[in-house]
DNA sequence: AAGTATTTGGGTAATTAGGGCA
DNA sequence: CGTGTCCTAATTACCCAAATAC
């Protein structure tokens, strides 16, 4: 079955980032997160894409391996791997 | 191999969805979900068409493809009444 | 038949979406 | 370029009561 992912509303991944909403939809409408629109046209996002980005999986030097987290998060049916790219936040 | 004509109750709809029974409620009111409704009164969902919605709207990476699509999501006896198409670029 | 859990209905407050601007 | 704040409009969440489903 699924990983369970639980989703997470605009407001609850703004306050796991510590940004605005408007800058989670921004993520979204730029495709750098994945989101899932309600048949009323809001957002939701996947729990286990939003812990994956913010476990800081965006960058890391190669000789520099995740020793300990082994975060393993599954997407279940269609969630992308977000190989690389950019990082939100920009910190 | 049931094509997903399983019927699922407001709140299993709401619970797949993150939102309130109430919303999903709403949803088959505006036409936006096809329901069931039963002599009682009670709305009752398809799992086919519910299963749709959530994995229709996964939008992905440009240029990270879904290995796996295959939605094979019948439309079922009764197709979903589109309506909600009516959002002119803006609101 | 009785019980509990869920759903329904209407109304109001909070959140979200979209665009433009700083 | 990215983020934060402004606006308006739509959608959603929680309150109450009663009815229905199992």
């Amino acid at each position: 079955m699924d990983t369970g992912d639980r989703l997470l509303t605009p407001g609850e991944v703004a306050a796991l980032f510590r940004v605005d909403p408007k800058t989670v939809t921004r993520w979204a409408a730029a495709g750098r997160i994945g989101s899932i629109r309600t048949p009323g046209g809001h957002r939701r996002f996947r729990e286990s894409e939003v812990r994956a980005l913010l476990e800081g999986e965006g960058e890391f030097d190669e000789d520099n391996p995740p020793g300990g987290p082994a975060p393993a998060a599954q997407p279940g049916p269609s969630a992308a791997p977000r190989a690389a790219g950019s990082r939100p936040g920009g910190y």
